[in-house]
DNA sequence: ACAATAAAAGATATAAAGGTCTTAATATAT
DNA sequence: ATATATTAAGACCTTTATATCTTTTATTGT
């Protein structure tokens, strides 16, 4: 469904969420061991997230990640796929056709429309804010 | 979504139902110019479909790959993405763990689930032989 | 039997995704 | 000011997906 840069994506910002939430800053070790992702790997997405407004980033000791508690309820997961994976996910042909559209339809088309537009809805309704409550409540998991 | 093989894969098999439905039999070159597709990649992939015996391929002189018309209501979306795709689109979790289930879920489980199962139930329904129907009929298209 | 045609199989090449390593930049505390 | 902690940036490596090329096998018509 994503690419694995926009999973670790996904997983660190609910975990920067959660420690956020409990006005915890955390680091790229801390969030790598946590959310169980390469670290190296991890600090470019990291960077990413950063440069697009969806994580703060704060160089130095005492440094690291954190997300403003106001922000957590507006960031949604589609910022965060936007991000990383860019808009193939929405824009794109079931069978990669370019030209594809509602005029010049593939086989396939009206079929994917409905089930990317439940995804692209989803994902555009679900918060960060949301995602880490649960995990916070011991209702979900982020690593093994 | 999926990957280019299965995208190549879904365009071919419609359309040597749309020509097995008017009894032609149709070589690699005419698939692969029809689709839009590499010949010598387009060749794996047709191998595999023939393989999990989604089409047949025919050897030799006027041979050449069809679908026979009895099974064409048979074959659905999912047959072909589990030919060349695997199970990933089902069972994997959307943000990568393995150990993601119903028991001990990822924080997008649940969210993740309702697409997953809408997709899942779209390609288990939708058949070749649908699809094939919207082609002949100029309703749909599968080149540039 | 032989030549021609077409797919199968296997080896190889190229591009993209996934991931690491090294050096630079920035902030903090002493 | 200096040492330390931490992220940023860029170069690099590895693996997987995509794609091609060459040789083999099967089928048909003569």
């Amino acid at each position: 469904m994503f690419s694995k840069a926009c999973e670790y994506a996904i997983r660190a910002t609910i975990y920067i969420a959660v420690q956020s939430n409990q006005d915890n800053r955390v680091g790229l070790k801390d969030i790598s061991k946590e959310i169980d992702s390469p670290e190296a790997f991890t600090a470019k997405i990291l960077q990413q997230l950063s440069k697009n407004e969806i994580i703060n980033s704060i160089k130095g000791p005492n440094g690291g990640f954190d997300i403003d508690k106001k922000e957590m309820s507006k960031i949604k997961l589609s910022h965060i796929v936007m991000a990383i994976d860019g808009d193939a996910i929405y824009k794109g042909c079931g069978l990669g056709f370019k030209q594809c559209s509602d005029k010049q339809p593939c086989p396939v088309h009206d079929k994917f429309k409905v089930v990317r537009n439940e995804l692209k809805n989803m994902l555009e309704t679900t918060s960060v804010l949301e995602l880490s409550l649960g995990l916070k409540n011991g209702l979900t998991f982020l690593h093994r």
